[in-house]
RNA sequence: GCGAAAGUGGCGGAACUGGCAGACGCGCCAGACUAAGGAUCUGGUGACCUAAUACUGGUUGUGCGGGUUCAAGUCCCGCCUUUCGCACCA
């Protein structure tokens, strides 16, 4: 009987489903695990190998645990909202919901198709309103809690399709679609202050089990640094240039100041400055820059020096120019620095450039050939009383000195910079927020969630920069909530980030009205036990998730400070020319085709088998080919394969062996080894085997090829279904041999083999080696000085 | 520039805390079965040299150059290259 995939996928598809056995079982009593996946982005060009990566290496953890007893929740959602879909929506007249309906039932086809094991009751979509009436109501905890806030921000703005444009739509500084030069503009944003929980989000991640390149990318993103806040006087005014600084220690090396042509000083004061038009110049040319550009292009330091004022250097009284120059930001720090040119690479390249002084005061470098930056173990120069100290015990002083005069303070900073919330979009979670003339900006009382999307014809952005709810009279004109006077609704949306933020939490009781989950539910699923994601949404998603669980957990709503117990991230997956996939490169495979040639399980395996799941890789339509012999193998084994016990001698060793490795493989994500262990144990079986051993290699390979091990269950007339059998266990003893092979090295080089038995006396191991003919010629009649034994693995000899 | 990861046969990739490099698969070669083989099965397959009474003969080999060690793909030092992330972060 040849193996046939496509009679009987289908049904076993439906089986799984069906029977219950993959929804969870709340007094099964059993320990629970929690399997999470990134849930999708329902794009209209279907699931896709990149998908189908993570998706299987996660269901063959879930499936594995399921047959070890656990009570598994391994459910996916739809992440809805988004750019991609509105932009399909009006490129083609279509509802965006639509769009994403016709998205969704294909991504669920494909899902099934793939014979992935997700839970289907509880699947969420967070564009549904029952689920977004929940992101809609933690925003306003946020805002009440004082985590929600406006101010103005920069946006890419195009003047050609006049509305505002995300980064991704900013293509070399020009917008995507018609190319016109993208500017930047101010506009008043939406924030969450993430940056409230910058120092917990950084200490916790001692509390998880992440890989340690996304701790440390994280890490990385928070920024923590220590320093001290300066203000530096301005003559003439009764301002002071606040500036932060990692290197008090250095300040007798500050020869000029610069600060960002954002700086508010700047307008404030324009009647003291010779040439304010100049400085308008520069600002309005930065203006045109994105900070993408302003910060990313290795250029010669530009800027302007205002003529007119001049700051005070605290620590010796010291007049110094003060500069505007795009190199420093006003998102990070103050928006003005202390320049060192002595000590700091952009500071000496902008000193170079304006003919400004360089001063050393850390000694050891030349700073006049370039700044010496490396001072962390330096000696103090040039600094009156800080001369002669080590750089910390310098910081240390001089921040104490500064503080004591009122100049300065200890201060850290964080790189990390607050979330920007709201789209000028349609397709997103409408802010729940009035704006009243009499009120300001009040919350809509949580008894009228969710505040729903209208219906509109049009879901271009306005021509003003407005969302494109701002042209709906009748949505936009509310009463309000508070003094119930003529208001206005927000009419940005929340970006696509919100609803990802915490749908972990609504699969757990997606269908409860009255809150996110029940407080008996969270307990008993939370933290999740394991999440698998990409490596591209550590800073972004995965911050903002973990934020966002903070926040619930200080609220009462979350039970643990954490929402991931367990994190870890597969590698990119790349297209067979070892480029990104894409449509226009036609270097992708698509998931439904290999399942119509090959079936469902060929394409599981062969995708596993590339390479390490948590390495990049590169899609080979060969692994398919190898996946695919295998199956055929397996069945034509499980057919012919007589009655009878079990294996004995070395074969149930190599059954015992293999069950150790694929239960370690499949919990360490080396699924590429565990299937090459059981393709191993095929070739041994197929010399010698019976329905007893096949019984056990069938529940092994069942998590990855969960559809012939259906069959072959069936065939044999098992009980249930294979998906629920249990794990098979191993006996440690049995899964080492009596004699083994020892590799005999005369100075290090292999010259022999020999058997022995297990755990053979080093001594035994020395004489048996000492006696092969091969090692009798070598040494000549010498005896060994030294013979080194590693246990059961091999003897080197040491001849003088 | 900063941060992270990685360089192993013709190819994808294995290799536990230093211990027989190349598991497993693809490809290729030879053979078997065939009317036929792009099916299947069996055997072989890093490179170079040398073998024919001794295929458990020798040398060399994990990006490059040094080092530590009885022993290095693995550890240390110095380079080179690639990929990913961040980008003038004070």
């Amino acid at each position: 009987m040849k193996y046939n995939p496509w009679a009987t996928e289908k049904k076993w598809q439906k089986a799984w489903q069906d029977s219950g056995c993959l929804a969870v079982d709340k007094n099964s009593g059993k320990p629970p695990f929690y399997a999470l996946i990134e849930f999708p982005y329902p794009s209209g060009s279907g699931l896709h190998i990149g998908h189908a990566r993570p998706y299987t290496g996660m269901d063959v953890l879930a499936r594995a645990k399921r047959m070890q007893g656990f009570e598994v929740m391994f459910p996916i959602g739809w992440d809805a909202f988004g750019l991609p879909a509105e932009n399909y929506a009006i490129a083609n007249s279509i509802h965006p919901r639509d769009v994403v309906a016709g998205n969704v039932r294909r991504f669920r086809d494909q899902i099934i198709s793939l014979g992935y094991s997700f839970d289907l009751s509880r699947e969420v979509n967070t564009t549904d309103p029952d689920y977004y009436k929940w992101t809609q109501w933690i925003f306003l905890k946020l805002f009440e809690n004082g985590l929600a806030y406006k101010s103005n921000m920069p946006v890419n703005w195009c003047p050609g399709c006049r509305c505002v444009l995300a980064n991704e739509e900013v293509i070399n500084g020009e917008c995507e679609r018609c190319s016109s030069v993208a500017g930047r503009r101010e506009k008043s944003q939406w924030m969450l202050k993430i940056t409230a929980y910058a120092q917990r989000l950084l200490d916790d991640l001692d509390t998880v089990d992440f890989p340690a390149r996304v701790a440390a990318q994280q890490k990385y993103w928070i920024g923590r640094s220590e320093g001290a806040e300066v203000e530096f006087a301005v003559e003439n005014t009764d301002d002071a240039l606040r500036v932060y600084t990692t290197r008090p220690d250095t300040l007798f090396g500050a020869t000029y100041m610069v600060i960002s042509p954002e700086h508010a000083y700047i307008e404030k004061w324009k009647t003291l400055l010779g040439n304010y038009e100049e400085i308008a110049a520069y600002r309005r040319e930065a203006a045109r820059k994105s900070d993408f550009e302003r910060t990313e292009i290795q250029k010669e330091k530009t800027g302007v020096c205002l003529k007119g004022v001049m700051a005070v250097n605290p620590v010796n009284g010291e007049s110094i120019p003060i500069f505007v120059s795009d190199y420093v930001l006003m998102s990070y720090g103050t928006g003005a620095i202390m320049a060192v040119p002595g000590h700091d690479t952009r500071d000496w390249a902008f000193a170079r450039q304006f003919g400004l002084p360089i001063v050393e005061v850390v000694a050891g470098g030349d700073v006049q050939k370039e700044a010496f930056v490396d001072v962390e173990t330096g000696t103090l120069v040039n600094s009156s009383f800080l001369n002669g100290l080590e750089v910390a015990e310098a910081k240390k002083t001089i921040t104490e000195w500064l503080a004591e005069r009122g100049l300065g303070r200890v201060k850290v900073n964080f790189k990390l910079r607050d979330w920007v919330f709201a789209r000028q979009r349609y397709w997103g979670e409408p802010i729940p927020i009035v704006h009243c003339p009499a009120c300001g900006m009040v919350p809509l009382p949580e008894a009228e969630l969710p505040l729903r999307l209208p219906e509109v014809d049009s879901y271009k952005p306005s021509d003003t920069g407005e969302s494109p709810l701002a042209a709906l009279q009748e949505w936009v004109n509310a009463p309000c909530p508070k003094c119930g006077g003529a208001a206005k609704r927000e009419t940005d949306t929340m970006p696509q980030w919100a609803g990802s933020s915490w749908y972990f939490l609504r699969y757990i009781d997606p269908e409860n009205p009255n809150e996110i989950a029940s407080r008996e539910a969270i307990d008993k699923w939370m933290p999740v036990s394991w999440y698998n994601g990409g490596m591209e949404h550590t800073t972004l998603h995965l911050l903002y998730s973990r934020f966002w669980h903070k926040f619930l957990y200080d609220i009462g709503v979350a039970t643990t400070p954490e929402p991931y117990k367990k994190r870890t991230s597969h590698g990119f997956i790349l297209g067979s020319d070892g480029t990104k996939i894409s449509k226009s490169r036609k270097n992708g495979v698509s998931p439904d085709e290999v399942i119509e040639k090959y079936g469902a399980d060929t394409m599981r395996l062969a995708i596993l088998f590339l390479g390490d799941f948590e390495k990049g890789c590169r899609w080979s339509d060969n692994a398919i080919t190898g996946a695919h012999r295998f199956l055929e193998r397996v069945w034509a084994l499980a057919n012919k394969c007589p009655e009878g016990s079990g294996a004995t001698g070395s074969l149930e060793i190599a059954v015992h062996r293999t069950v150790k490795k694929v239960g370690q493989d499949i919990e360490g994500l080396k699924f590429n080894t565990a299937i090459a262990a059981l393709m191993a144990l095929l070739t041994e079986l197929e010399k010698d085997c019976t329905r007893e051993d096949m019984n056990i290699f069938t529940r092994l390979l069942s998590p990855f090829a969960p559809h012939i091990c259906e069959d072959i269950w069936e065939l044999y007339g098992c009980n249930g279904l294979a998906a629920q059998a249990e794990w098979p266990e191993y006996d440690i003893e049995k899964t080492v041999e009596h004699t083994v092979e020892l590799a005999v090295q005369v100075m290090g080089k292999l010259r022999a083999t020999i058997q022995m038995p297990r755990d053979a006396s080093d001594d035994e191991v020395t004489a048996q080696a000492l006696g092969n003919p091969k090692i009798i010629e070598l040494a000549a009649g010498r005896v060994p000085a030294r013979s080194i034994v590693v246990k059961n693995r091999l003897v080197n000899l040491i001849f003088k």
